[in-house]
DNA sequence: GCAAGGTC
């Protein structure tokens, strides 16, 4: 036996380093091993992988998809090759040596089946080090030296359990992907995907697509009118009635009826106060975040669940904040709530809110969700204070989010008085609205009672419901959920209210809205449906697919076909139940109650069975998908030969419009180069062609009409404004404004294509050339004209160059860490772009720059590269 | 080039 170093392996580099700090006492030094960190003190080292290190895939000659019959994937091979090859090189030569060597992966099944992985790594080099294995839930002093003073063994079921996984994932992904994709001929970039966590989450997209689509909508109306306290401030009351089971309800679903229930109102002056109840609701604190009610939070700031999760790693991998990919809603034991915010009340910004937590001279028991899990803890902040200017203004608006949602769980509950009025508006108008009852009761014969109670004895019911902030609680440190208060006044049963502004509003139910990104994780994590780690990118992975597109997420034919595809010949791929199904098969593999070969010969078989229809099928599959995909591309008919116009991609990757005719027809019509094209439902009356928006980010525009731009862009002249700077004196080219067929408009010279010359305008307005003109290039201002004020752009040249000094600055943005606002500074001291910073002396800078240290600037130049 | 799951 070797009498080498111990080797400790963790999941992630991160986690290497902060537990040979621990272990060691803070005296590890960190070094390279192919490119891999590696800590070292004493008699050991400590390393990080990457998660997985290696993958399973089918074998090398599986990999032509035309040679390979999909079918045949069901049962190929499964090997598992390398896929971080400095990682595994560097795991095998300090596995060589070693003496013992414990697995410190995560404390999760998947943990456990990467721990595996690193053991079958370690035993082929190196036949009898002890290999040990232990288990803590969050990465602090007690925990690690607890665990790592109790070692344990690997679990091999567990570990076969995630194979398992594995194994029935990519045949049932790799095969069906392959069928679906040679049945429409889809092949290289435009392949059509499904798997386990795709399927669900776009059935449920496709599904409520569905609804939407099949809503009928019905009418209704609401009546209301607003109440005032003699002396008071008026407030508003609604009209209800007691429907056939005695409930309350507000829609009147009969016209007539409310006809005459809005004269009634009418002809009512004032309310009497009929009912007043007084009660007080608690409302608690929000729980831990666990990764979905982050991504929620984040989502109601505005940030998509992909650009929330980024912006946490990078507050994770600074030190900020605490691992943010995990499930747990329950801080750990050995978190103290009050040290963290003593810590916290050091800052600035929320520092005062924190250390009001503190001053209450009372327990601090943090709120506890429903989910407690044994990988990380909650998201919380660590501790470490980062000052404005180390994070970008995102990365600053999501941490001090997180630190103020750890200080809301550790806060007070809020408590609300709610107060309802009930009021009976009188008079005559109960004459008239019993006339109502009577029309009610005449169209519906067959229910002996009515339509239920329109009216009470003392006149139409309205009530009013008031919520009033008796104490703050958390709001005070959590400013993100609502703390709105409707003020109802205090009135007396009996009392008289005037009534005024009463009216009926006409409505219509409408259809169940589309999903948004973190409604769909959220109904992700309710049917177990992908992982804390992968629902955000799986959403992503269907936008790339093209299958969903827009903000909420609207499905698009092709996502449709494949369902439709799916639920006819795999409605396992497609039913949540697969990973349901597949998560009870773990289990019992874990318990030992089912081998790995059991449950993934079961997964084939089923697999196979599905193949059987499936391919009876090829064709007619084929042929719907390829429909579908045509369906997505099509505007309307060919205004030369009337086939379909259709959007595509030039070699080049920019969008334009050919007809489906082509080589036949040659029709073109151009696209704007920015963004990405979207068909819109609105179709041109004059071409019938659908329009066309164009997604580009915070960019994003509609462009309309192809067929329409590009025919106001010919009957429009050039308007020339004045000499060309570069080849007016020589050849004496004159600089006119430009509108281009794909829609955009210029300052170009008009000797192009000989010069071209050229100043970017606007996308929108009209544009005004007024007697104004610039000295220094002798050419006139212009003004726009859009929305209700025009504006004056003045000289185009002058502009141009005051746009590329923006640009600039907005470049200087794209660098991590350089936000708004440090970019305005930056400029400020004289640095103009990316290559500007990268060239510069960081001290230099950093004493020209306030609040902006070398070290910063020379991290700047290290991420610009 | 396919999946889903880790991590960056």
């Amino acid at each position: 036996m070797s009498r080498g170093p111990e080797l400790i392996i963790t999941e992630k580099d991160n986690a290497a380093r902060r537990i040979a700090d621990i272990l060691s006492g803070e005296s590890a030094t960190t070094e390279r091993q192919n490119d891999v960190n590696v800590y070292k003190w004493g008699g050991k080292r400590c390393i990080g992988l990457s998660g997985h290190v290696v993958g399973v895939d089918f074998p090398a000659e599986y990999n032509d998809w035309r040679d390979v019959e999909p079918v045949e994937l069901i049962d190929a091979p499964v090997t598992k090759e390398p896929t971080q090859e400095g990682i595994v090189a560097a795991l095998r030569k300090l596995a060589r040596n070693a003496s013992r060597v414990v697995i410190a992966t995560d404390y999760d099944r998947e943990g456990e089946l990467i721990g595996k992985e690193a053991y079958e790594l370690v035993r082929e080099v190196n036949e009898d080090a002890p290999i040990d294995r232990v288990r803590f839930s969050s990465i602090t002093d007690n925990e690690v030296n607890e665990a790592f003073a109790n070692p344990d063994e690997l679990d091999f079921d567990l570990a076969a359990a995630g194979e398992a996984r594995q194994v029935i994932d990519l045949t049932w992904g790799a095969a069906l992907t392959r069928f679906l994709s040679l049945s429409a001929r889809q092949l290289g970039d435009d392949f059509i995907s499904v798997g386990r966590v795709q399927g669900p989450t776009l059935k449920l997209i496709v599904d409520r697509e569905r609804e939407i689509q099949a809503f009928d909508p019905e009418a209704y109306w609401e009546l209301y009118g607003n109440l005032t306290k003699s002396g008071g401030d008026p407030f508003e009351a609604r009209y209800f009635y007691l429907n056939d089971d005695g409930n309350e309800a507000e829609r009147v679903w009969d016209g007539d009826v409310a006809e005459v229930l809005t004269e009634a109102l009418a002809a009512a002056g004032e309310a009497v106060v009929d009912d007043v109840r007084r009660r007080t609701r608690t409302d608690e604190p929000p729980t831990p975040f666990n990764t979905t009610a982050f991504i929620r939070a984040a989502g109601s700031l505005g940030y998509s669940a992909q650009r929330a999760m980024s912006l946490a790693e990078d507050l994770y991998t600074a030190g900020y904040v605490t691992y943010p990919r995990t499930d747990n809603t329950v801080y750990p034991e050995d978190l103290d709530p009050r040290e963290l915010i003593e810590e916290l009340s050091a800052a600035s910004t929320f520092g005062k809110d924190a250390k009001s937590l503190l001053d209450a001279d009372r327990e601090i028991e943090p709120t506890e969700g429903d989910e407690e899990t044994t990988d990380h803890p909650p998201i919380h902040p660590t501790g470490e204070l980062p000052s404005a200017s180390d994070l970008s203004e995102d990365e600053w608006e999501v941490y001090e989010l997180i630190v103020r949602r750890f200080l809301a769980t550790c806060a007070e509950p809020a408590t609300w008085e709610r107060l309802r009025v009930v009021a009976l508006a009188n008079g005559e108008a109960t004459a008239i609205a019993e006339r109502a009852d009577g029309l009610a009761a005449l169209r519906n014969p067959d229910e002996a009672s009515g339509p239920g109670d329109l009216v009470a004895d003392g006149g139409l019911r309205l009530k009013a419901n008031g919520k009033r902030l008796l104490e703050a609680g958390y709001h005070d440190v959590y400013p993100y959920r609502s703390s709105d208060e409707r003020i109802v006044p205090d009135v007396a049963v009996g009392e008289t209210l005037a009534l005024t502004d009463r009216r009926t509003d006409a409505k219509e139910t409408q259809p169940p809205r589309r999903y948004g990104q973190s409604r769909l994780i959220e109904e992700m994590e309710k049917r177990g449906v992908g992982t804390k780690a992968t629902r955000h990118r799986t959403l992503e992975k269907l936008y790339d697919r093209n299958y969903i597109e827009s903000d909420p997420p609207r499905p698009t034919r092709l996502a449709e076909a494949v369902v439709e595809a799916a639920e006819e010949f795999a409605q396992h791929v497609v039913s949540e139940e697969m990973t349901a199904q597949l998560e009870r098969d773990m289990q019992a593999i874990a318990a030992g109650e089912k081998g790995y070969d059991e449950v993934t010969e079961a997964s084939r078989e089923l697999l196979d069975r599905v193949f059987d229809d499936l391919t009876e099928s090829r064709e007619a599959v084929g042929d719907h998908l390829q429909k579908s995909l045509k369906a997505d591309k099509t505007l309307g008919p060919c205004p030369e030969c009337g086939e379909d116009l259709l959007v595509r991609k030039s070699r080049q990757g920019s969008y334009f419009v050919g007809c489906d005719g082509y080589p036949d027809c040659e029709h073109t019509l151009p696209l704007p180069s920015t963004g990405k094209p979207l068909i819109l439902d609105e179709t041109c009356e004059d071409h019938d062609l659908r329009h066309v928006k164009m997604l580009a980010g915070r960019k994003t525009f509609v462009h309309g009409c192809p067929q329409c731009k590009a025919d106001e862009a010919d009957e429009q002249e050039d308007e020339v404004i004045g000499a060309c700077p570069e080849c007016g004196e020589e050849h004496g080219g004159e600089l006119a404004i430009k509108r281009l067929r794909s829609g955009s408009r210029l300052v170009g010279c008009t000797r192009y294509p000989d010069c071209d010359y050229s100043l970017p305008l606007p996308r929108r307005g009209e544009i005004e050339v007024t007697d104004e003109s610039c000295e220094e290039h002798d050419l006139p201002h212009l003004r726009v004209h859009s929305g209700d004020e025009p504006w004056e752009l003045g000289c185009p040249i002058c502009n141009y160059r005051e746009f590329t000094a923006r640009q600039e600055g907005s470049e200087l943005q794209t660098v991590e860490g350089i936000g708004e606002k440090t970019a305005e500074k930056l400029q400020d001291a004289g640095v103009d772009g990316v290559d500007d910073l990268k060239s510069v002396d960081p001290d230099d800078l950093a004493a020209d720059v306030d609040g902006v240290g070398a070290d910063t600037v020379r991290d700047w130049q290290a991420k610009a590269d």
